[in-house]
This record gives C-alpha cells, structure tokens and sequence, in this order.
DNA sequence: ATTAATACCATAATTTACAAGGTATAAATT
DNA sequence: AATTTATACCTTGTAAATTATGGTATTAAT
C-alpha cells in the first residue's frame, strides 16, 4: 500500500512534462490526453488535467480552439505554442538531470 | 523561473527514494543526508528532511541511534531496516517504471 | 558567563492532486 | 416534442506534502 502512495507522489511534478511531450506530437483535447496517459501507465483524472491546462495556457505555454464534435459539445483543442516549445525542451533538460541524479545515488 | 518550480515538482516524491539510497550505503545522520543528496544535486531542505525521516521510522524503513558528536549536541543516526530494503526495491522498480514511461509519451 | 556552531524539531502557510458534483451541448430514443 | 444518453468542460472542497520560519538544546571556545 504504501508503495501506491510513494508512486503516485512520484508521478507529481512529472505530469506536467507528460502532457507537453503528447501535444509536441499534436494537438489533443483533454479526452485525447487522458487517453493517451493512460496508454503509457501515466494515470491523470479531469479534476487533475483541467486545471493544469488552464494554467499551461495562462503561462502562454499552450493556446486553443473550438472545434466541433462528431457527438456532444464543441472540443477545446490544446496546442503547443513557441514558447511552450522551448519550455519543454527545459523541462526535458531537467528531467534527464533527474534520472542522472537518481542513477548517481543509487550506484 | 518556471523552469524552476516544475524541477522543485519533479523532485517531489523522489525524495524518499533518494533517502533511502543514500542510506542503503552506509547509516547517516540528518546533515550526513542533506550534504550528500546536495552533492547529487538534489536539493532537500531540514524542515522537509526532518518530517519524512521520522515518517519512514515510524513505518518501520527506519531505526535510529544515537551517538556523540565531536562538537554539539548528539546525532541521531539513522538506518535501514530490513522492511526498508525491500521497500526501496519496490521504490526503485516503480522509478524505473516511471522512466520508461516518460521514454515512451517523449518518442 | 556569553557567544558560536551544531543539531533536532514543531507550526503555519502555500501548493497540489484528487474526489465529487455541476452545467451544457448534441444526437438518439421514446 | 420531450426525455434520455453520451460527451465535454469546469469548479469547489478536502487531504497531503513541502517549505519557510522560528524555537530549543547541547557542546566548546572565547
């Protein structure tokens, strides 16, 4: 049990590099995205994605548009800006300095 | 400055494991911890170390002893259990899970 | 006796993810 | 035409964790 608790508190922090690498990719709405996590083991619910969008895109690191939907309401399409871009390549950056650091204490 | 603060998140959770790697090598006390995971580049502070140590003792991770410094009050010197051993080898698993899914969202 | 260095610890505030619930749109069904 | 179903976006409250800050205690040196 606790080993769920420290994957999970492992997982933070690292959402954020997840969703940017996805749009990197191309543009996704927020279904897309959970989708697309959860194919590759990383676990994300709305109540976590929405606000982390919103606030990705109020940092000017993403934009979006409407469009419409085959079934249901209009999807908001999220897509990496420049700026965005570059703050990925940091974060990217920082995440092989991560694993290199862990590898250093773990010998 | 955002770069920053997503590195702070990404360390977040790790840490633990980070801590009982050190300890894995050798007992140590809390500024024994701080230098060495300082050294590895990454960054803890005492009002972080101290809570998380005493949290992995009263899970049983951890026993402590104390011993006399050669200047100042005593240290308490911490070290890992056998339920700690095989915890962190759940934790280092789970790390590597982590990795290789960020290898694959990053293409 | 006071100061300085070391060491452990506790509390309050901030931040974050998550759970839960709410609102709205469009198509299909009755 | 009205209701149901599926889809989609968003907000609020709660729990957990880190961090900042400050406090207490011990030892040795001044």
């Amino acid at each position: 049990m606790e080993v769920e608790n420290a994957k999970a508190q492992m997982r933070k922090g690292i959402l954020e590099l997840c969703i940017l690498s996805v749009l990197s990719k191309g543009d996704a709405y927020a279904n897309d995205l959970i989708t697309k996590l959860k194919e590759a083991k990383m676990i994300v619910v709305e109540g976590t994605l929405y606000p982390l969008l919103t606030r990705q895109k109020n940092l000017g690191l993403l934009s979006y548009r409407w469009e419409e939907s085959p079934q249901g309401p209009p999807r908001k399409y999220y897509s990496l800006t420049d700026k965005g871009r570059t703050y990925l390549n940091e974060l990217h950056r920082s995440w092989d300095e991560l694993v290199e650091t862990v590898n250093t204490l773990r010998n």
